[in-house]
DNA sequence: CGTCATGCTTACCATGTGGTAAGCACTGAC
DNA sequence: GTCAGTGCTTACCACATGGTAAGCATGACG
């Protein structure tokens, strides 16, 4: 048997590859052959471990649900402070999305190309998610460590929305500012989420860095 | 000759057709004969106006573009108050995206499908607008309006990119809440990109509505 | 009346696509 | 050794799609 050097194993390496294709182009655009190319074997190699490239798509998605099934829990139960479990799952949410841009890419194609799929997933098995984050922002209102205006769960979902654009977009719009420009985008996007969240003076603990520009 | 009924002209009426199905299914995905079946013309009919796919394609973005480059000037230069001008462009933007979401869809899609193109567009005849409303919110960093941390033109890109993706997937979210979804979702909207640009104090052209829930 | 351009129409085609059918090499179980 | 199952391979196909080619009706113009 001839072991392929770069793939152990022909279904993840698919899924990596149909990641990449689908985050790129687009799931229509991106035939199977593509796939089957960029792992190395025939069409009908991944069409033995996928029998439909619908299920190819099903792939790609899981892998992406499967990771904050298991680690926003952890998360919200890890902090307790409620700056440091903002920190926490905001952080996570950016690092994740982040590490592969692909991720975001996928989720934001996912929203436009199959609306009712995704309006399902999100009044659905999401939404106890959103719910627990929204809880924990009504419960720092009720603190005084939050406005009191912040519509919570809309906000939870503006914010989860601007951190995808942000990242899938970045390799565009980073474009626009000279250097240093990931370090920019990354910071401007946590202050907007914070400063549209916490009350001034409840920001303690974040350094009083006063050294702004002039 | 047999004019159609609800064809008053083929090009403007393709051009129409097209937004709508290249936000809805992208434009990969949307054969020529799509956008003639919703015209009620053959698709040579179609390819007679627009002689390529890519020329339909060229139409539709340039439908948008060209709003803004006659819009975006007078706005800016006609309020003069810091949170005028800020009403008036953030108000600009999201009506003119809500009148019709498959704008912000199209923008979208194209920053996912074209990345450089999107990026030669922004970092040429787009920089121009951004610069310029980043310009006036460093001015009011100077009047102590505005945080002294703020990124200028990194939250403008941000709050460009919070709309458009807002208004894009609203069907999508705005399933989340029961009712006066869209009146909450337009509100949190305007609430974040002020909260994070305007200081407490300098707000005060605000009416101060304290009946915040509870 | 003839000529020419415009705005289509019908015919057609090369290409790419998702998917089916069937076979074949190899492996482990018995 | 045989048998069955796994993981592919080659062959094939129906179909949709972007685009070309060429003709044809209509009206303006001379």
């Amino acid at each position: 048997m001839v072991a392929q050097v770069e793939t152990p194993d022909v279904k993840s390496g698919a899924l990596a590859a149909a990641l990449r294709l689908f985050a790129a182009r687009g799931f229509d655009a991106t035939p199977i052959q593509a796939v089957a190319d960029e792992v190395g074997v025939t069409k009908q190699a991944v069409l033995h471990h996928f029998p439909t490239k619908e299920h190819l798509r099903r792939g790609v998605l899981e892998g992406i649900l499967a990771h904050w099934n298991e680690t926003l829990p952890r998360l919200l139960l890890a902090a307790t402070a409620s700056e440091d479990r903002f920190d926490a799952v905001f952080g996570e949410l950016v690092r994740f999305f982040a590490e592969d841009r692909d991720r975001a890419r996928v989720v934001l194609r996912e929203a436009l190309d199959r609306p009712d799929e995704v309006r399902a997933l999100l009044t659905g098995p999401v939404r106890p998610w959103l719910s627990a984050v929204a809880q924990y922002i009504r419960a720092g209102q009720e603190g005084e460590r939050h406005f009191p205006d912040v519509d919570a769960e809309v906000y939870v979902v503006h914010v989860l929305q601007l951190v995808l654009t942000a990242v899938a977009s970045f390799p565009v719009t980073g474009a626009l500012v000279e250097k240093d420009a990931r370090r920019r985008y990354d910071r401007e996007l946590a202050r907007i989420a914070k400063a549209s969240l916490f009350l001034p003076h409840a920001t303690e603990s974040e350094k009083p860095r006063r050294r702004g520009k002039r």
